[in-house]
RNA sequence: GCCGGAGUGGCGGAAUAGGCAGACGCGCACGACUCAAAAUCGUGUUCCCAACGGGAAUGAGGGUUCGAUUCCCUCCUUCGGCACCA
């Protein structure tokens, strides 16, 4: 039985369903051992598993089955993230209900994922489209209604004229604000709308303490939420004398509030500009000038928000004949309109400093509006108090001075230092906010670029927004007894940019929670990214019917200690996750600050020419060819090998035969019946220093997520396995620990073949649940080593010493080399340095 | 414009803590086996100088150092994010 033949198909099938069997994956809680939660993101149920779903999940199976080896009880689950556009669509287009495509689906899906050989935990499994699921979604959202995190505005937001629903800040990408799923440019809609507070936690969700992510995540979610420290100042209208018979606007001495980020210029405010949409536009605006400024009003809102934004534009704006008293000097400054301020940041208006902000000196130039410098970058240049106070044009500047400086034409602060740095670090900036603070004119204030959640969409395949509205008594929540609000099935779904649950004839018609009286359903369902807020709980007890999750399971494995999946969800999921988290513990629902303590991003896998794998391209890799054509082991092995895991690479169809080649070099060194043969010591002991050096390196790669020199080691190592059977290591005491390390360290890559030679070694079942093996530093060690010389930088020579060889005796070896004499020409070296067990470094 | 990642052979990539650049694999070349091919096995494979031998080389240029793919500065290319954000 010499000749067994290496047959991937017949070796999966059968350990898979033996696995099965024996539920060698199920993970049940075990106090004796310390517990590990591997969490994977789980996939939309599109019907296939593509490349990049196995890149995602494969390494991170094989890690998960490393930490069991380990020790460690390890929970790793899979579920279907299954409500979404793309089944309700393909609803319209041919019939099928999307929950009975998404069931098909998923049958498929799940298929796919067992050819895999990952350990998944299946009676886990979560569907979030399912009621026992999305009953639990309802039940969070009333959670944060009842907190006060969700509520109802009516605000222009994005909303996709293709998918025919409202977005997300968050789903919204790209210069030109295309739709995140379809990349259609979105269009803005004035829409009553359900929000989450996400607002609340925005500096909490700035610090990132205590878990181990990417810099590149924290980076990303830094910028998008985008904190600027500054001060709130209040300007006066003062709109003097509108008309012959001295008739004041409405708004005449009220207090118009800007943000500023550098309130050490409010010296050198000269005007004001405020947004076209800004309510008091109206207000302020003199009779004169009403035409001019109904006309720019009209035109801005024609322009979409993408014209507006061009950076590039030239700057225009209208005056609107009012004017604002400037709090810190009095000057009375003219207040204008322009696209250029955007009414969804900070407070829709601004104070224009044109001498050190480019914006606003180019606007004043244009307009010939006066520019005051108040920050010199040359403190002696002018004398103190040289102020010319608001109002004379300051003809000298060539462009807005931004850099550093001293405060200049600024009264009491004339000659304070102003630095680079933002906010209260920034010694002028801490000056004046504490001064316009004492005088009452404004206060420190922090700006968000973040935006609340916008949670609504005009969809029918999402979970339900359990609220009622009754005429009588608003909104209110569906009582609990009443969750979960089961989707209807009989629902046309018509792109009519409504909610096709409006169009139901009888669904939203209910009776208010409060009186019994006649009320009506919110037709609106939720963002999916609501679902998969939470998914990682329901994995913890996906048949609980008495809350979300289980207690007892909480308490067990959550937090989640190694998250992995695609840098794309950086600024949507794996922020949405980490609010909604907060939210909940809030609410008391969980634990902790965060709910994920490691995570790790996977790359790309491109298609062969270097691009994105799209079926219009016809670059797509279907992974099911690939495993039927080498099998799971070969797909897994690949995968980890042919790039680095966060970066990605094109696919490569000849290099997975290097995987194939490794596979089944491995099954014919493993199942070879050579008999034993006398080996040296030396070979001996070599082989064993290799098998041990492998398993430190391996075990390394595998704590940092290295996946690709695992496969290189384990290649390596082979490789010498080969070389030491030669030299007739075969059958010795050190050729099976070989052996046995060898299949050990390969199991959680390819763990049908690492099973079968276990079995075929008549090793005891399982090698999954065998301990991982420990390294024998003394074994590993090497006795003499190689060290190269070098003559001035460059290596001259390598010479050969004991490990345990001192410095000295290292140096007299390397001056003791011909090769080296040579180059030494006699002469004395300056100086040599001996690092030890690396190099010899002789300079002349 | 701001922020972040990445630039190493024909290709994917490797290189603990600043110490032999190119591990491992793909591809290619040559050889063995074969009637032949595939598979398999073996050898070689950064570039230049014909070469024993030597020189150059990790996007470019500079710096620190005995020594730099690694640290510092300037710049280029590329990918991603943000952006009239006050």
């Amino acid at each position: 039985m010499t000749d067994i033949h290496y047959n991937s198909k017949e070796i999966e099938s059968k350990w898979q369903a033996k696995w099965d069997a024996d539920q060698l994956y199920r993970s049940v809680i075990d106090n004796s051992k310390p517990k590990h939660y591997a969490l994977t993101m789980l996939p939309y149920p599109s019907g296939d598993l593509h490349i990049g779903h196995w890149y995602a999940m494969t390494p991170s199976d094989a890690r998960a089955r490393y930490m069991r080896m380990k020790g460690y009880n390890v929970l790793f689950p899979m579920g279907f993230d299954a409500f979404g556009l793309p089944a309700e669509n393909a609803a319209i287009k041919s019939g099928v209900h999307p929950m009975t495509r998404t069931r098909e689906n998923i049958v498929r899906m799940r298929k796919q994922l067992r050819s895999m050989g990952a350990m998944f935990d299946w009676e886990r499994e979560a569907v979030s489209c399912e009621p026992e699921y999305y009953k639990w979604t309802e039940w969070f959202f009333i959670q944060l209604y009842k907190t006060g995190l969700a509520y109802r505005k009516m605000s222009p937001v994005d909303f996709c004229p293709n998918c025919n629903t409202t977005l997300a800040r968050e789903q919204v990408w790209g210069d030109d604000r295309h739709c995140e799923r379809c990349g259609t440019p979105v269009i803005k809609k004035d829409l009553d709308q359900w929000f989450f507070k996400a607002t609340k936690y925005a500096d909490e969700l700035l610090n990132f303490d205590g878990i181990d992510w990417p810099q590149t995540v924290k980076t990303l979610q830094t910028n998008w939420i985008d904190r600027s420290e500054g001060a709130e100042v209040k300007f006066k209208i003062d709109d003097g004398q509108w008309t012959m018979d001295g008739q004041r606007s409405t708004v005449n001495g009220q207090s118009i509030t800007i943000f500023t980020t550098r309130p050490d210029t409010l010296w050198g405010a000269t005007f004001m500009v405020f947004s076209p949409e800004h309510p008091l536009v109206s207000e302020i605006t003199t009779p004169k000038n009403k035409a001019a400024v109904e006309e720019y009003k009209a035109q801005a809102a024609r322009q979409t928000e993408i014209q507006r934004g061009a950076v590039d534009k030239e700057k225009t704006g209208v005056f609107t004949g009012g004017y604002a008293i400037n709090p810190v000097n009095q000057a009375r400054i003219p207040i204008w309109i322009a696209d250029y301020v955007m009414m969804s940041y900070g407070t829709g208006a601004i104070m224009a400093v044109p001498a050190h902000d480019e914006r606003d000196f180019a606007f004043a130039k244009k307009y010939d509006l006066p520019i005051v410098e108040v920050i010199s970058p040359t403190p002696h240049q002018l004398p103190p108090n040289s102020g010319n106070l608001g109002g004379e044009k300051e003809g000298g500047m060539e462009s807005a001075y931004i850099g550093a400086g001293v405060m200049v034409n600024s009264a009491q602060f004339n000659g304070t230092k102003v630095s680079t740095e933002k906010g209260r670090k920034n010694p002028g900036i801490a000056k004046v906010l504490d001064w316009i603070a004492e005088q009452g004119i404004g206060k420190e204030s922090v700006n968000y670029r973040y935006r609340d959640w916008l949670i609504s969409r005009q969809r029918y395949w999402g979970a339900p927004i359990p609220m009622v509205n009754c005429e009588i008594h608003g909104w209110n929540p569906v009582p609990n007894d009443q969750l979960p609000v089961i989707l209807p099935e009989d629902v046309e779904w018509r792109p009519t940019g409504e909610s096709p649950l409006k169009l139901h004839p009888t669904w939203k018609n209910t009776t208010c929670p409060v009186c019994n009286g006649p009320a009506t359903r919110e037709t609106d369902t939720m963002d999916t990214f609501m679902c998969s807020s939470w998914y990682h709980l329901r994995y913890l007890s996906p048949k609980y019917d008495k809350g979300p999750f289980d207690p007892a399971e909480y308490d067990y494995w959550m937090p989640v200690d190694t998250y992995t999946g695609g840098i794309e969800h950086a600024t949507m999921h794996l922020l949405y996750t980490r609010f909604f988290h907060k939210a909940l513990r809030d609410s008391g629902i969980v634990e902790g600050h965060e709910p994920m303590l490691q995570l790790r991003n996977q790359g790309m896998v491109l298609g062969e020419d270097g691009d994105k794998m799209s079926k219009s391209k016809g670059n797509v890799i279907a992974p099911d060819v690939l495993v039927d054509k080498y099998g799971a082991d070969t797909v897994r092995a690949y995968i980890m090998f042919f790039a680095r895991w966060e970066m990605g690479a094109p696919w490569d169809s000849q290099g997975i035969e290097g995987a194939a080649r490794w596979v089944r070099r491995v099954w014919t060194l493993f199942t070879d019946q050579t008999p034993p043969a006398a080996a040296s010591d030396e070979t001996k002991k070599n082989l064993r220093r290799k098998v041990h050096q492998t398993l430190r390196k391996v075990t390394r790669d595998f704590d940092n997520f290295e996946f690709n020199t695992i496969i290189s080691s384990l290649m390596e190592l082979m490789n010498e396995m080969y070389k030491a059977r030669e030299a007739g290591a075969a059958g010795t005491d050190e050729w099976k620990e070989a052996q046995e390390i060898y299949l050990k360290m390969m199991a959680p890559v390819t763990p049908h073949v690492a099973e079968e030679l276990w079995a075929y070694l008549g090793r005891p079942y399982s090698v999954h649940t065998q301990q991982w093996p420990q390294v024998d530093e003394a074994a590993a060690k090497e006795d003499v080593i190689e060290l190269p010389v070098q003559v001035n930088g460059k290596v001259r020579d390598r010479i050969s010493v004991p490990a345990e060889a001192g410095e000295e005796e290292i140096k007299s070896a390397a001056l003791a080399s011909e090769a080296i004499q040579k180059f030494l020409e006699g002469k004395e070296p300056k100086k040599v340095i001996v690092a030890k067990g690396r190099l010899v470094s002789i300079v002349i």
